[in-house]
Formats: C-alpha cells, sequence, structure tokens
DNA sequence: GGGGCGGGTTGCGTGAAGGAACCCGAGTTG
DNA sequence: CAACTCGGGTTCCTTCACGCAACCCGCCCC
C-alpha cells in the first residue's frame, strides 16, 4: 500500500482499510486469531520478509488492535495478543474466507473450517436485520450515505 | 500489493485476498455495491489512478467479479457489472465497514449504513450456528484446519 | 476542424515489499 | 571461556507496483 490513505472516502470501509488493508495484516491477524503469539511464530506461518513483520506488528499495536506484552525477563521476550478490538475483527476474516471457500473451490474442500465450541456446529456468517430480526439476502441490503 | 500471492497458505482467507486483497480493489467492490459501474465513475468516486483503476478492473473482471458489458455501440461503450460472485463479497464488505464503525469512531458517526430494504432496520453482521441455529459471539468460534 | 466525452494506454519517478546479512542479550554446550 | 543457539529484531540493497501526467482513439456536435 503505497499512500495507505483513502481520503476523502467518507466510508468506513475506506478507514478499515487504511488501518487492516496492507498485504499480510490481515494474514497476521488471522493467525493470530488460531492462537499464534510470537514473532517466530507468524515467521513461521506465514512466509513474511522479517522486517514487513516487524512494521505490521508495529502499525497493529499503535492501532490498539494487538498488544505487545512481556512474556519473561532474562531476556525479555515479548509476545503479541489481539485486543477486544483485533478479535472484533472475528466476523470479518470468516466471511472473507467462507467468501473464498465458496467462490474459489478447490479439489479436496477447503482446508480450514470454523466450528461452534461446545456445539461443534459449522459457524457461517449472516447478515440480520436488527428491526425485524430475519436474516437478510445480499440484495436486500441498501448501504446508503447517512451523512 | 507485491508478488500478490500467498502460497502455501492452506487457508482460504490467503486465497481471497489474492484475489480482492490489492489496494483499491474492495473499494471498487463497494463502489459497484453502491451502484457505480462505468470507467469514470470509479474515477470520481474514488480518486484512483486511471492505470490501477483499469488493470483492477481487468483482473476482477478475469476473477469473474465482475463482467464487462457494451451499453452502447458507435462508439462501443462498456460498462462493469458484479457478477453473483462479487454481489457474495456484500457480507465481507459490510463485516469491515461496521468493523470501523464501532473501532474507529468519528464524531458525527458512521457516514454510511446498511438499510434492510422494505422494511428500514439496519442490517448488521452476524456469526451463526448451523447446527444449533443461535448467534455465535466471537470467543465461541473455533477456526481449526480440517485438511 | 475544433472541442468534448468515454474509455482507456504509455512512460516515468518513488516508495514499499522482498531477501539476506547482521546484531544483541542470555542461556547452554564442550 | 569460546562457540553456538534462540528469540526478536534492524540495516541495506534490489525490484516492482503505485501515482501522476500526458497522450490516444472513435465518435458526436457545432
Amino acid at each position: 500500500m503505497l499512500k495507505h490513505t483513502y481520503e476523502g472516502q467518507d466510508c468506513n470501509l475506506a478507514r478499515s482499510l487504511e488501518v487492516i488493508g496492507e498485504r499480510w495484516t490481515l494474514l497476521i491477524i488471522r493467525s493470530a486469531l488460531l492462537g499464534t503469539s510470537r514473532f517466530d511464530g507468524f515467521l513461521a506461518h506465514l512466509d513474511i520478509a522479517r522486517n514487513v513483520l516487524s512494521s505490521r506488528l508495529a502499525r497493529l499495536v499503535e492501532q490498539e488492535i494487538m498488544e505487545r506484552v512481556p512474556y519473561q525477563d532474562k531476556p525479555v521476550r515479548y509476545e503479541y495478543r489481539l485486543t477486544p478490538v483485533g478479535r472484533d475483527l472475528t466476523r470479518a476474516v470468516i466471511a472473507l474466507m467462507q467468501w473464498g471457500d465458496r467462490n474459489l473451490p478447490q479439489e479436496l474442500g477447503p482446508p480450514r473450517r470454523a466450528d461452534h465450541i461446545g456445539c461443534d456446529g459449522v459457524v457461517h456468517v449472516e447478515l440480520h436485520c436488527g428491526s425485524c430480526g430475519r436474516a437478510v439476502h445480499d440484495e436486500e441490503v441498501d448501504v446508503r450515505r447517512i451523512r
């Protein structure tokens, strides 16, 4: 992302993408949701350059999407944990992953599944209406400017 | 996005991001969801460079997320329309937009809202369990490798 | 024949991504 | 006590995608 600003967009999609739309960022967050927390862990899962990982983690900490906490002294070492703001990306990450499952199919089927802990059903992402309480189809949504 | 391949990730989030994770791509799709369909329309809404828009649209057409259809001859002119695959990104786009609404607040509140056509309630994105049928919290989800 | 419109392509400069090498403090092995 | 390893980075260099401006082309209108 060159300038990583999408000025004048008047849309929070653009503001979100300024923060988490850089290359690798969402994959780092996915790895963190799956339990990775240490620098070397991300390196092992992601095949990302160390300097790039370093700058992404710094940016995520700065944005309070992750926090850097020491897990030992002598020598002091840090790990990276998602904050509630970061964990709030779960829906978006699963939505993108399942879009890939549906529309970029592979032989063998999708490699990962989102399970409901305790009940073991499969979790999927739905649009819901806050007023009538029903599930909503893609075509029934109108995203409109309100300001 | 430099190489725009995230090889060996074994995760459809990575495969999705290869297709729609480039800078501007998701904003183009959002504009298309909002009704924009012509080259100049995207230029006007997005403040994107013409060559970049051109290459993004070409890639989206190649991936069958959009289609390029003539809307007049003499001279022949084309517009770009979302395919069902593209419209299936609605959930993901709204999820990211509403993450911004919740976590990157601005004075004045969010600039756009997703309304349920006909009922006029506000649409939001939820995780739902396919087995027990209930809404699921972020912490109740376990994304696990199944292959 | 000059201008405008829609829809692009070409060429150039720059800054972010990729890769490899290096660094540092502390523990561990021989 | 030197050499090595491990976690967690930083520095440096190269390359390639982005941003910008200029140009192009077919067709219409005046």
